[in-house]
DNA sequence: CTGTTAGCGCCTTCAA
DNA sequence: TTGAAGGCGCTAACAG
């Protein structure tokens, strides 16, 4: 290994070869307006010429400040929503030329502080911590010593500032859209347990529903174990009461491709006989299944984007009045509905 | 953000509050054997007193080496085998205190470029490069000057250590199991392209039915593009030939779901008369279809880990003799076949 | 506008 | 076994 590293050049050879002092090359570096075109153009070139590039470790110990931004996931693994959260969040670090530095703490708390030690002694400009989905969290009193973004979770006591995706309007342009398409009996097959998108989406399903003059109808309403069976026993019930509803909205879009299987055995036609509307957007499963299906789109890139700029230009302060951001869920149209 | 930043205490405030020198506390930092075991623990107290934590930045300026593994990733981010890779390949980092740089390129040249120019300017000990599926690649030459290893990938010319899915195994273990349940007649929905998912996938196939005796048909082998329609059709034809397969072996797991789909119409049930068995153990699919999908593993866990491991022990030179690995593909057993 | 100098925090000789 | 001193590569303050 050491035979490859041939020792690169440093600010003083560049200084040397181009007869400058080191001030004068550090100064073109950054930029500074104290520099002649003249002499900015001849360091430049040797720089070009060296390939000389700064030490990131030097500029560090000398400015305190790094370029990396610390990533904290929470077991977010098993989900293909991770991937588009550090994309939208390098994409969003790298405009600032910063970097992400990855920890993955598998839920460990014990993992959960290494980590944080590791954002500290690396010097980071900030934190996102991510959850693997929407949810309050409780996280030790460490971070707030440090610039940090909650992504799809929010501290209990609300003193970190947070990015979530917004469950009610997502819930609520979910209906209107079958709402527009004509249905009036909008069969919805939510999740059993009171988690912020159970909640949310079920406060946007009233919305629409009261925002068209249709009325609540309880027996519409289903709540269902997140597992093939139940979803698909909840469906077959559903749509065999009397004066059945025309249109499904699913918690998400596993929830969907099960009362899809209930809805093929029941040999009712989608979207010709029933329309269904999913959530979360997964696209191994939504673009294929058949027919594809229509979903409202979990905002991970945006929030991954949003909480890294915010923790740049945000300045975060751990603060009863930190901002709880929620992200829009657009519609993603295929042939559902 | 400065405000929070309380200046953490240095090796010399350890030192002067500890009654030695600098000296002193570094060796017991870094378990050097020449201290008395009481000035250790006079040490070790006051280090665990003030919280104090060696700065990164400066002992990487000192030793000019940091703890760090940069993983560059080829626009894998679709595919939820991303994470499985970056958590493979942070455990087997953080086993050797280190952390992971990430850098999703995109497949922009230019954004690889930056990317390693940021590798340099940290100092990593290493690089992983990443690829989306399992393909050959062509790195620019940069990529020999530090420590590299691909995963998912190998380079045209073989100089680069590299560790891939076994497709052959995984395609042989696959078929293997089918003709231990009894089936001799097993119809193999293979992909279009050349890629070494489907060479090899389908050197197994042959290799498995040699190795039972069975001849190989070739109607019983087909070509289809990943798309609802095109598998659903050749499925279709499949199964109405005479002498129908009474087994299926799908490239993939999606694949393998719109078989499902044209099993279905067929009124063939899963397993009874038709067994089913499909590759990559896209859990998000495989675990959800009815019935759940008895398929092969690609192993990112491992790749991840072995690669990392690699960098940090194998000391991987670019040479015409750098390893090419391949790790087998378990079998996932659900209730397909 | 530019060169020189003093550290940033740590590790590593070199003496003692 | 230990302390003191030098320097890793860079930026910023200070003269000039």
């Amino acid at each position: 290994m050491d035979a490859m590293q041939k020792r690169s050049s440093t600010i003083q050879d560049v200084a040397r070869r181009a007869g400058v002092g080191v001030g004068t090359v550090s100064r073109v570096l950054n930029d500074h307006p104290n520099v002649t075109q003249a002499t900015r153009e001849q360091v430049l070139r040797v720089i070009a010429d060296l390939g000389y590039r700064p030490k990131s470790a030097a500029v560090t110990l000398r400015t305190r400040q790094t370029r990396e931004i610390g990533l904290i996931t929470d077991e977010i693994a098993t989900t293909p929503f991770a991937f588009d959260l550090i994309r939208g969040a390098q994409d969003e670090a790298w405009a600032h030329q910063s970097i992400l530095v990855l920890i993955n703490t598998s839920g460990n708390l014990d993992l959960l502080n290494a980590a944080l030690d590791q954002m500290y002694d690396r010097q980071v400009r900030g934190v996102l911590y991510a959850a693997m989905f929407h949810q309050p969290v409780n996280l030790p009193e460490r971070f707030r010593e440090l610039p940090a973004v909650l992504v799809d979770c929010y501290s209990e006591d609300r003193s970190l500032p947070s990015v979530v995706p917004n469950e009610i309007q997502g819930g609520q342009d979910a209906v209107a859209t079958l709402l527009q398409h004509g249905h009036r009996r909008i069969g919805f097959i939510n999740y059993t347990t009171d988690q912020p998108a159970v909640v949310g989406r079920l406060e946007g399903y009233r919305r629409a529903l009261a925002a068209a003059g249709v009325a609540y109808d309880p027996t519409l309403v289903r709540q269902a174990d997140i597992a093939p069976e139940a979803v698909y026993r909840t469906t077959i019930q559903l749509m065999q009461q009397p004066d059945r509803p025309t249109a499904l909205f699913c918690f998400n879009d596993r929830t969907a491709m099960w009362a899809y299987d209930a809805l093929r055995d029941l040999a009712l036609r989608v979207p010709e006989e029933v329309a269904v509307i999913g959530f979360d957007n997964q696209e191994l499963l939504a673009a294929n299944l058949r027919p594809p299906l229509t979903t409202m789109q979990l905002p991970h890139y945006e929030m991954g984007r949003w909480a890294v700029h915010h923790l740049i230009a945000g300045n975060p302060q751990p603060s009863p009045t930190a901002p709880q951001v929620q992200l829009d869920c657009p519609l993603v149209w295929r042939a559902s509905v």
